[in-house]
DNA sequence: TAATTGTTATAGTACAAATAAAACAATTAG
DNA sequence: CTAATTGTTTTATTTGTACTATAACAATTA
């Protein structure tokens, strides 16, 4: 796990840290049970302040991607074993949302519905193909 | 053409503006030519600074939505015909990228991609129903 | 007991968002 | 031509977030 800051670029560096490790959960390449690094020692390796981790690791805990324990660390959680059927419900109201703005935006720029569902159909053939952890059949 | 501001909102105010007249353009409910609220004016509609009006709007110009000259205001623009072949490339590789984005968080999240791209479909056919202009037959 | 871990507190710098008041420049209406 | 309207620019203040810095506190672990 392998972490890479952009010091120059507009997401903030936490939320840079976040987005990273939600990818590496998505892979596989970090699964239910596997720690990450502590607060201190993140922030000496990428270079920034403690509480700029911190705040990374506070997101991904109230996302349900983590827990964390003084003493012990922070963990990858079974987000799927551990979340509520209103939380998943949220998760998806969400993304409904988002995609409604992104279509809508392509839309306004003189895009077709067709080219709209084929791209999302396209990434979404790459995220569940980008998979460290097993091959692409074990999911189906 | 209605605005509502969520004074509450994260989203920042002139951002709020931004994307309604967006998805306004998106619905056909704002058509190229069609002339927008002075500065001025929309500011004292809204409650709001005239400057955060004119960032919205300078937002827009520089996305190619509108053009502003003084002393005749702010116009939709024709921007399907006024786009470069750039811009509409790098138009296209944004919405690649945020989809990409969802479909990783929707996976982190357990879901499939199934869902995903069933979710993405549904938005679009949503996205391209909404016509106050005209009958969705029009589109194709 | 000692070290490590997350947590909290305080303070300071930097930047963006929004507001405010005022003036300037180009276009339009009378 | 004149006056009103419109976008543009300048300067300044307030507010909130991001990030850094230092320090101490509390729970777990070795």
């Amino acid at each position: 796990m392998i972490l890479s800051i952009d010091f120059n670029s507009e997401e903030p560096i936490y939320l840079q840290i976040r987005s990273q490790i939600v990818h590496a959960v998505a892979t596989g390449e970090l699964q239910a049970g596997d720690a990450l690094p502590s607060v201190r020692s993140l922030a000496a390796d990428l270079g920034v302040n403690m509480h700029t981790v911190n705040k990374a690791y506070a997101v991904l805990r109230d996302e349900g991607y983590a827990t964390m324990r003084r003493g012990s660390g922070v963990v990858i959680a079974d987000r799927a074993a551990s979340l509520s059927p209103e939380t998943r419900s949220l998760d998806r109201d969400r993304l409904a949302e988002e995609l409604c703005r992104l279509a809508l935006e392509h839309r306004a720029q003189g895009g077709s519905r067709e080219e709209f569902v084929t791209l999302a159909a396209a990434q979404a053939a790459a995220a569940y193909d980008a998979a460290p952890n097993g091959s692409a059949a074990e999911r189906g």
